[in-house]
DNA sequence: CTAGACCTTGACATGATGGCAAGGTCTAGA
DNA sequence: TCTAGACCTTGCCATCATGTCAAGGTCTAG
């Protein structure tokens, strides 16, 4: 099948295979004698399984690794234990500091008026004139 | 002073206060006749304002905005809000993705043995080989 | 034969930031 | 006065995942 059909069926766009390809993540291609790149299930499977991981927050070094993990039968699942949980100490220090500017941000406009009037707690903040809690 | 104190001061790095100067954030720079960039503390002021800004996750566009009203005496307060709030949406609308993608890798692994063996839910996930509910 | 769908490569853009390189300038100390 | 070292200038490249556009080749159904 050509590249069309294996984004179709994998979700992932075909700039994104070429991509992926580039970077190694999916095996050599065979070529129609036209170039056409000629995918089977197999290689649909494994975009499927990046698409996947991407949709997970993985970058695409760790999906690399995990795409080894995946292929090598004996691996040890402790490995992918302990890429899930690093991943998982990520995502909660991206959400943690996301939490923080939205708790802060949230402070600051229930305290604005919100109305005609020019004085705003929230441009206070930013330049700098903290006010002293309440 | 010239570009590397005014860096100082503000917490912005010089490659960045030359950025913001680029996109019309700080507003057209006086020179010594050596070519070197003067500030003043005024100037200093909007750098701060700018981290602070960037600190509670507003992109440039928005930062530009939020200056406009700073220097606008008569601004309304409620167009300063809005953009808060609406901030805070897309923070929340960010976060609540992170979370999901916690969540699911936290069961995940919660399910591997993490161990010498090499089956492993979380691959199987990945690989679309979701398992039916316990 | 041809229109239209599909493929190829390659270049450029995003957004915020860092890094490097080549060259000019300023300042304190010998 | 010379000089080392700190500082400044511009400009280009890189990141990361993804999209868009362009110019050109290929395939297929009518």
């Amino acid at each position: 099948m050509n590249i069309g059909q294996a984004a179709r069926l994998s979700g992932v766009s075909a700039k994104m295979v070429r991509h992926y390809e580039s970077l190694g993540l999916v095996p050599g291609v065979t070529r129609s004698t036209a170039g056409y790149r000629q995918y089977d299930d197999a290689t649909v499977h494994t975009l499927r399984f990046i698409r996947r991981a991407r949709d997970l927050g993985f970058d695409t070094r760790e999906i690399g690794t995990l795409l080894q993990l995946w292929r090598n039968k004996k691996r040890p699942s402790a490995e992918v234990k302990r890429i899930a949980q690093q991943h998982v100490v990520d995502l909660g220090q991206r959400i943690a500091a996301l939490q923080s500017m939205q708790r802060t941000l949230t402070h600051l406009a229930r305290r604005c008026h919100g109305d005609h009037r020019p004085d705003c707690p929230i441009l206070d903040d930013l330049a700098g004139d903290a006010m002293a809690p309440p």
